[in-house]
Parts: C-alpha cells; sequence; structure tokens
DNA sequence: AAGTGGTCTAGACCACTCC
DNA sequence: GAGTGGTCTAGACCACTTG
C-alpha cells in the first residue's frame, strides 16, 4: 500500500475530529509529524481537496470543507436549482461575443457550419464561491434580439422563455470528468489542476428545433448532480 | 502558467500525430527531450491519464488511448447498454456475501437498521478492459431466494425482473467525482490513483418499494455518461 | 517580513513486464 | 537483466496572503 495513502487514512481521523472550517497544521509541519517527505503528505492531501474533504488556500492555509452542493441534472434554471437548496446563486460574465460555428457547434444548433453564433461564457457561484463555468451557444440567426434583451446577470432560462418565448421540450447531457485549463482553474479559483465535471448539454424546443449547446464545467470537488430516471 | 501545462500542450500535438494505441517514448527520453525534468513530464501524462487520451500501463510503456466510452444513465441493464454500442459486457464477481445494514444503507432499502442484506459486488468490463466497480444492495428479506436464482456472471436486472417479478419504476442517481481507494484501483487495474465517477443509485417498483442500493465506482479516464432530460 | 501553498529539480529505489 | 512506469526523498524557489 502508497505510503501516502497510509498518510491520507491518518489525515481523515485528523479530519473528522476538527470541525467543518477548520485550518489544519501546515503542510510541513504534518510532513514533519508523521515523517514523512512534504511531496508525499502534498499527494495525500491533494486527493483529499478533490474528493472535497478538504480545501488548500494560497497564501492562507488548508482547512477543512463542506460537504458538496448536489445539483439537479435537468432542464432547469440553476438560479431556481440553488434557491431551492438555499443558497445565494452568482453569475459573472466572462466574454459575451460572436463567433463563427465549427463543425461540431453547427450540427448541435442546426446551422451551418461558420454561421454567427452567441457565446455567453460566465462564472457561477453559490454562497460566493464560484462552482462552475458555463458556456452557452445560441444561433444568432435564430436569437437576433438576444444581446438587446438579455440582462447579463440575470437567469438566461428565463430571458428566452418568457422573453423570446422560447418552450424548452428535451436535452441530451454528456457527463465526464476532465482536468481543467489553467485558465478554467483561475476564472474558479481552483489551483490546483484538480478533477472536474464536465456536462455538455443540448436542448431542443417543443417543435424538435435545437435551442442551444452548454458546455459546463464543474469543480469536481465542490459540486454534484442528482438525476431521477425512468424506464 | 505552469511549465506541466505547456509540457502537456506540447504532447497533445504529438498525441495527435501517433495513432491511436500508438506507445509513447519513455518518460525519462521526453523529460530529456523536453528539457524538464521527469516530475514535470509526469505530471503532464499523469493529466493526459485522466483526461483518457493516455493510458500508461507499469513495466510497459504509455499509449495513445482510444476515446471514452459512453454509457445511458438509465434503469437499463449494463448488458444491454454495452452490446448496443458494440462493445463485449463482461463481469466478474467479487465478493456476494451478506452484511447488516448500517442506518445509511437501511434507509435506502426500507428496512430496520442491522437487518440483513445481500451485498454483490462485480467488476464490469467492456471487450476484456475493466471499466467499473459495482457494488449492489438488496434486502435479504425482500429476495431470500436470490443466492439461488442468480447466475454470479449474469444480469442481475434480467434476474430480478424475469425471475423474481420486480418491476423497476423509478430511480434517483447521484452523480460526482472521487478518487479511488488502492483497492479499488487495484480491482480497476488502475494504477495510480485517478479520478472516478461515483454513482449513487436508489431504484424502486411500480409500488414505490425501494429493490435496491447501487454504489458504481467507474473508471474516469475511460466512460462518460448520457442523460435524457424533460422537463 | 514571515509564513503559507504551488511548482520544479535531481536523484533514488521499487514493482512490473518482457527478453 | 534491462527497461518501463510508480513512489518517495530532500531541497529549492515562486506566488500569494496576512501582519
Amino acid at each position: 500500500m502508497p505510503l501516502h495513502y497510509a498518510v491520507k487514512t491518518r489525515l481523515v481521523e485528523l479530519l473528522d475530529r476538527l470541525g467543518e472550517g477548520a485550518a489544519l497544521p501546515p503542510e510541513r509541519a504534518l510532513a514533519a509529524e508523521f515523517g514523512v517527505s512534504r511531496w508525499t503528505m502534498r499527494q495525500a492531501i491533494r486527493e483529499l481537496v478533490a474528493d472535497g474533504r478538504l480545501r488548500a488556500r494560497q497564501g492562507q492555509g488548508t482547512f477543512v470543507a463542506t460537504p458538496k452542493l448536489i445539483q439537479p441534472l435537468a432542464l432547469v434554471s440553476y438560479t431556481e436549482a440553488l434557491r431551492a437548496q438555499g443558497q445565494t446563486p452568482g453569475r459573472e460574465v466572462v466574454t459575451f461575443d460572436e463567433i463563427a460555428a465549427d463543425v461540431e457547434l453547427a450540427g448541435g444548433l442546426g446551422i451551418g457550419e461558420g454561421e454567427p453564433v452567441h457565446r455567453l461564457e460566465r462564472v457561477l457561484s453559490a454562497d460566493g464561491q464560484p462552482i462552475g463555468l458555463e458556456t452557452t451557444y445560441l444561433s444568432v440567426a435564430r436569437f437576433p434580439a438576444l444581446r438587446a434583451v438579455l440582462e447579463p446577470t440575470g437567469s438566461l432560462y428565463r430571458c428566452l422563455t418568457d422573453q423570446l418565448g422560447v418552450r424548452f421540450a428535451e436535452g441530451e447531457e454528456l457527463v465526464e470528468t476532465v482536468i481543467a485549463t489553467p485558465r478554467e482553474a483561475e476564472l474558479l479559483k481552483a489551483t490546483q489542476s484538480l478533477p472536474m465535471l464536465l456536462l455538455h448539454r443540448n436542448s431542443r424546443d417543443t417543435d424538435g428545433r435545437p435551442i442551444e449547446v452548454v458546455r459546463s464545467l464543474y469543480r469536481g470537488d465542490r459540486v454534484g448532480f442528482r438525476a431521477t430516471l425512468r424506464p
């Protein structure tokens, strides 16, 4: 059994004794106390951070984390889903521009390659902590008024349904784990290259027309998802 | 920008030139060629393995991986889902015993704490490669004949529906990322402590009675999931 | 300025696979 | 036995936060 795993096991015991939010001793002190190198201690801590048990903040220290947030895997508003859990939702627009559709995007939106597409990239947060990076693509031809109508920090879902008359009918969502790029990690205030949950969604309206393509990257250490299954 | 990320970017280019299944040069040679330490090279390789782009085999080498398998997130048989994608499903029983239900398990199965529960732990594989570790819990009181009826390498889903008259109606599935324990990693033939997808499922029959509690751990580098969403 | 976590180096030994 | 990836050490410097 790897040494770092034995260290991880002992750390979990220590963690359980300390309360949520409590500060861990510095890595160097822990390494000395456990009689291992700093590398081994960091490997153990790294896994606990990925598991969502610890949170490391550069310049400050390492702290016992709060449990993961569980979000519904559904065609509903992010705002409403978070409010239902007693959390305060937040959004920050990173980019809002137009790009030319590549082959994949064109296929997902049912338009031609090279046609203009709205790209809206936002950091989603819960109680002030960034938990996800959501990039939404919509056809400019289908939603020419989007830029004029959308309040960037408001709910895109509400804007589409209430102001643009879109009726969501079905969607397909892909879930996988990936490692964030440095840019993505920075936007999510995740210093290390942590495992993330990548959700890729295509949604259609009641006429079967594609509405949007969404690429959402969620912090794997902070968020989980819940789906309801039917045969 | 971290050095290992620059290395990762250059490796991706190299990877794309090589075909699927091609062998990468040894870590030490790559490190020397790129002018970085072996640690930095391993960090880059580690992320590419987690991303499912590379596969490392101790004693053999590192190889360009095949794309991830996408499984449906649904109340259907694992066997049928895999066959539908042209893969050969496999199952290997790791443990099949009875345990006493703890509080959480008792709640999920709708039985009392301490009551006996079937525990069936199996390694699921696709085309001979292990992709997941599935642990299923069922009430002994409800399914007393299970041990006598179930063909361990057969489909549990088929056994329950065809032989025991169970009718699946709905389920709730939780998805999150975790780091595997050494035991889990060994069973999945994943040497490193890779990010995994943990699925936790509770399913009920047409009378609303709990059928099973399932804890499935899938290799995050090999598998993704697809869900169909409806409002 | 001090202390924290984040990155990186150079080198060692082990476990495994193949010849 | 040789070569591969996996683990671990000791030490260095950087980026960041707090005093």
